[in-house]
DNA sequence: CATTTATATAACCTTTTAGTTTTATAACTT
DNA sequence: AAGTTATAAAACTAAAAGGTTATATAAATG
């Protein structure tokens, strides 16, 4: 694992589906490592390795309530990601502003067209 | 490496420092394999293949000049990040949300602290 | 056409990952 | 104290990741 910085250890954890799964779910709520593994066809230790994984990269941590383990999500490596993302967010913004003029520019012409035809019918 | 959703492999390509640099590099522009793999303490073909992780998670594409195969950042994929980062996103912004609300209170403290003060003297 | 320059591919090695089954631990229940 | 429930740890396996060196390909240049 040795994850030089916390982003390394934040993207390999949300690389895996099982995993970003389970962080879906936890936006519900804490949940038990049973029931976390309930959706899920492969074997309780499988997802207790996931977990740690999770646990691990900061993305949740763990309580106690008699024998269960409860999980809960925590935000602080996804705003990590989010602020990572902010170096490259003007490209896409960029990117769906010349999108936007596109249409726009499209719908004019079709607005033309029909003027146009509307004139020669 | 075989991804199901683009996440796995665009979470997964960006798990990596290297290739993370790769792309912050792109910001700046266009650049060949050499000029890319200069930075960094490893063989050319190690970065050759870096680059394809990145091309295969759609985050490069790579054109032709001559001999020199230029590598540009393409914005999809992250963009789509920051998409599944939606679900998140309320969490943290309530969390500092939290923040802000503490830190309002605590100078309303200081405040009334010092009005207190000044009127013992 | 031989050489150089830029990049990709092949073959290999080591470490990590993701899963398995089996076993241990911890806490509650009877 | 014995049994049950929830979770973790151990030992193993197969595949993937990330690196290496050596070699091949592609395009330009002398």
């Amino acid at each position: 694992m040795l994850s030089t910085s916390g982003l390394d250890a934040t993207f390999a954890a949300l690389a895996d589906p099982t995993r970003r799964a389970i962080l879906a779910r936890l936006l519900e709520g804490e949940a038990s490592v049973l029931e976390l593994a309930e959706p899920f066809a492969m074997s309780q230790p499988a997802v207790s390795k996931h977990l740690k994984v999770l646990e691990n990269a900061g993305l949740i941590t763990r309580g106690r309530d008699a024998q269960r383990r409860p999980c809960r999500i925590e935000v602080e490596p996804l705003s990590q990601v989010n602020h990572w993302l902010d170096r490259y967010r003007t490209l896409w913004e960029a990117k769906f502003q010349r999108l936007d003029t596109l249409l726009e520019e499209l719908k004019d012409e079709e607005k033309a067209m029909k003027a146009e035809g509307g004139n020669e019918a």
